[in-house]
DNA sequence: CATATTAACTTAGCGTGCTAACAATATTTA
DNA sequence: TAAATATTGTTAGCACGCTAAGTTAATATG
């Protein structure tokens, strides 16, 4: 006869606890500049590399193309970045910061501060330098470039 | 000059990202029982105690009260709860399991194996251990009951 | 007792993710 | 070259979070 499960003494379920409490962090952050924690995600992505194509950005983030579509929809309407139809491949959208968009950064770097400090508040030293090689492998896993290790 | 911040480095970009990541995994487990992850949550509140209030649900899922509302919508179409209005307080509904609530667990904790074991198979035995622990602070942090420590 | 406030819940509307289905363009293959 | 297949992007519609605003009922205050 099968134990029932303790849900709450499994990692997935802590994950799951944890990441939705930590993404309404960032939104509360954002919005006091008037952004939200997806457009965040974008820009930086674009700060990286400027004029990529959507199909780029959506593998950049790890989203499927109508997730991107639909927050440059939202990006453009506040005027943080434009679009472009390519001369090379008709089907093909390139992403581009207007100057607000470079701006913004300041900003969005100052609010980032704050979230990585109400982040890492209760962890000591040691836990912070564990819990970022972590998460590095968890993203892994889901990436793609899973890298196993033993111990 | 502030030095441009590198968003990678951070805790709280990683962490952002390994949850995006981390409901689709759920999703795509639960979705083979026809259940969507944040249904699976609250049944797991019902499966520890039936017949509570929705704000109490609120309160023990961390999420408002329209969440709570739009999702017990759900439940009740796919016939897994049922809602009843209170006696003591004309305001309130209590969330019911229906047999069919009841009898689901046994599949969702076999899922939930499954959404374990892919969840912590990129980490060694060590860093699961460590990531339970911090997930475990981190949640106290977001829930109100928190605990720093040195180190 | 009457009024004001608080509390529980719903509705409307939005952002961020998804899938399915579609249009348009590029590329491969026959 | 023509036809079949791939790729890029959009639209429609859904789940799951939110806030703001409204309803109804309970409680506090006058």
């Amino acid at each position: 006869m099968p134990e029932p499960i303790v849900f709450e003494d499994t990692v997935s379920y802590l994950l799951a606890k944890v990441t939705t409490a930590y993404r309404n962090t960032i939104e509360q952050h954002m919005a006091k500049i008037d952004l939200h924690s997806g457009q965040v995600f974008v820009l930086i992505e674009l700060w990286h590399q400027d004029g990529i194509k959507q199909i780029e950005l959506a593998k950049l983030l790890n989203v499927k193309a109508p997730t991107v579509s639909n927050m440059l929809r939202g990006l453009e309407k506040i005027n943080l970045i434009r679009t472009k139809k390519t001369t090379k491949d008709g089907r093909a959208m390139t992403v581009h910061l207007t100057e607000k968009g470079k701006k913004i950064r300041a900003e969005v770097e100052k609010r980032w501060i704050d979230v990585e400090a109400e982040c890492i508040a209760p962890l000591s030293k040691s836990d912070r330098v564990v819990l970022f090689e972590v998460l590095k492998k968890l993203r892994g896993t889901y990436t793609g470039q899973n890298v196993i290790d033993e111990d």
